[in-house]
DNA sequence: TCTGGGGTCCTAGGACCC
DNA sequence: TCTGGGGTCCTAGGACCC
């Protein structure tokens, strides 16, 4: 027998859901205009919502549009276990899930037919699930393709299902906005805009070329295609993170350099910890600045050999921000980052060189023989015994791509932790 | 309306190697 | 001595998403 392979599938996302797990654990919020997040709005419930509060926006502008919102802290861990609770309904729901943020996740159900009821069945006994165990609403919407399924979900918001059937298709799409285009934000929005293209169906009548050419070569594809109805993009579990970063806003008022770098510092020792916590580490050190006038720049560097000490990682972002520091003295520094990324899991764990008897070893830095040698002269320390250890451990190739970094009375190096 | 914190992907140029 | 093409890695910036 003939089995069709078309898909089916489901978009969860779950409403306001920072603000939603807020009314959810204290009754006194239920029903009122709540905010998750004073300097900037993290969520905003439905309630204030109606206000015109929208994410994103700025904590003065919210209060002003809606006066009697609560303004609740983030409760973060809150939300991560809500999270994981929720995921599990996913889970038991289908085994192809491909998770996209805390909140929202792609469910494959085609399969589930014969087992599990229509996809409207399995979709409405999802949503009721979460509601039952989690006590969270969450909008579902289900099509063919990621895209729509997507987009259905934005329409049914909050605490909804739609189902896009296949013969309704085209209807639903040409009529959309071009900015709800997934990939389509404002810069893209105004350079279709200035072309004439203000719906789906407009982008849908220009060829591939001319939007390859306005926009490069992968979002006018992407976009083409959407606009077409082809998006064959399978649902699949996702690859591990690429990256680990924190940043920080440090306002408008003068900062001296101790102060960029006591922030510089903790940021740092946070992600390092992150890293380490998470089993994984990164050879890429990526510093992150915004300036007065909220341009950005970003320096990194590669190490030769993934790392998650914290001394080695600082001492790498303090050396980028030294290279930045004429655009920094010129232009205001508002914001601070730092990220890790390039990141690599167990397998190429082993570069990672151990201590030894006094010594720092660790890795990165261009580092060749002549590093080696002017640590050896700098430490005053004999790094001999040093090198043969690791060379034993590691072989030569990890020793001539690693940095020593000599610890000895006297002499000023970073602190290693752990 | 002046903007937080966490990410992803794409582009383009230069260095370097074969 | 001069010439090519292809591939990978690194850096920086930009757009976008939640």
């Amino acid at each position: 027998m003939f089995v069709s392979k078309e898909s089916t599938i489901l978009h969860a996302d779950l409403d306001a859901f920072f603000a939603s797990v807020e009314q959810r654990d204290d009754p006194a919020l239920r029903g009122r205009p709540v905010l998750v997040g004073g300097g900037v709005v993290l969520a905003a419930s439905y309630e204030a919502r109606a206000y015109g509060v929208r994410g994103a926006m700025g904590g003065a502008q919210a209060r002003r549009l809606c006066p009697n919102a609560v303004v609740v802290p983030p409760r973060m861990s809150a939300y991560a276990e809500a999270s994981k609770a929720v995921f599990d309904v996913f889970e038991r729901t289908s085994p192809h899930v491909e998770g996209l943020s805390i909140d929202e996740a792609f469910l494959e159900v085609s399969g589930l037919r014969g087992i599990a009821g229509s996809p409207s069945d399995i979709a409405a006994r999802l949503r009721r699930e979460v509601r039952e165990r989690v006590g969270l609403p969450i909008t579902v919407g289900v099509a063919r393709t990621k895209f729509l399924a997507k987009v259905a979900s934005g329409v049914a918001k909050p605490d909804g299902l739609l189902v896009v059937e296949p013969a309704g298709e085209m209807d639903f799409l040409h009529p959309l906005a071009v900015g709800k285009l997934w990939g389509v934000g404002p810069v893209t929005e105004a350079k279709l805009r200035d072309r004439g293209m203000h719906t789906v169906g407009d982008v849908a009548r220009y060829s591939e070329a001319l939007l390859t050419s306005l926009l490069g070569a992968a979002t006018g594809r992407h976009l083409h295609r959407l606009a077409h109805n082809q998006d064959p993009r399978p649902v699949r579990r996702r690859k591990r993170r690429g990256s680990i970063g924190a940043q920080r806003a440090l306002g408008r008022a003068p900062k001296t350099a101790d102060d960029i770098d006591a922030a510089l510092s903790g940021l740092v020792e946070r992600v390092c910890r992150r890293m380490r916590k998470a089993d994984r580490l990164g050879r890429t050190v990526v510093l992150r600045l915004r300036f007065d006038d909220y341009t950005r720049a970003t320096r990194s560097h590669t190490l030769a050999a993934p790392t998650a000490r914290t001394s080695l990682v600082l001492a790498t972002a303090r050396h980028l921000l030294r290279t930045a520091m004429p655009r920094v003295h010129r232009d205001g520094l508002t914001l601070v980052g730092v990220a890790v990324a390039n990141l690599s899991d167990e397998a190429s764990a082993q570069l990672e060189l151990p201590f030894w008897d006094g010594a720092g070893v660790g890795t990165g830095a261009r580092a060749g023989g002549g590093a080696v040698d002017s640590a050896r002269a700098y430490a005053g320390i004999d790094v001999d015994p040093v090198l043969d250890d690791v060379r034993e451990r590691f072989g030569t190739e990890a020793i001539t791509r690693g940095t020593l970094l000599g610890r000895s009375p006297g002499v000023a190096m970073p602190t290693l932790p752990d």
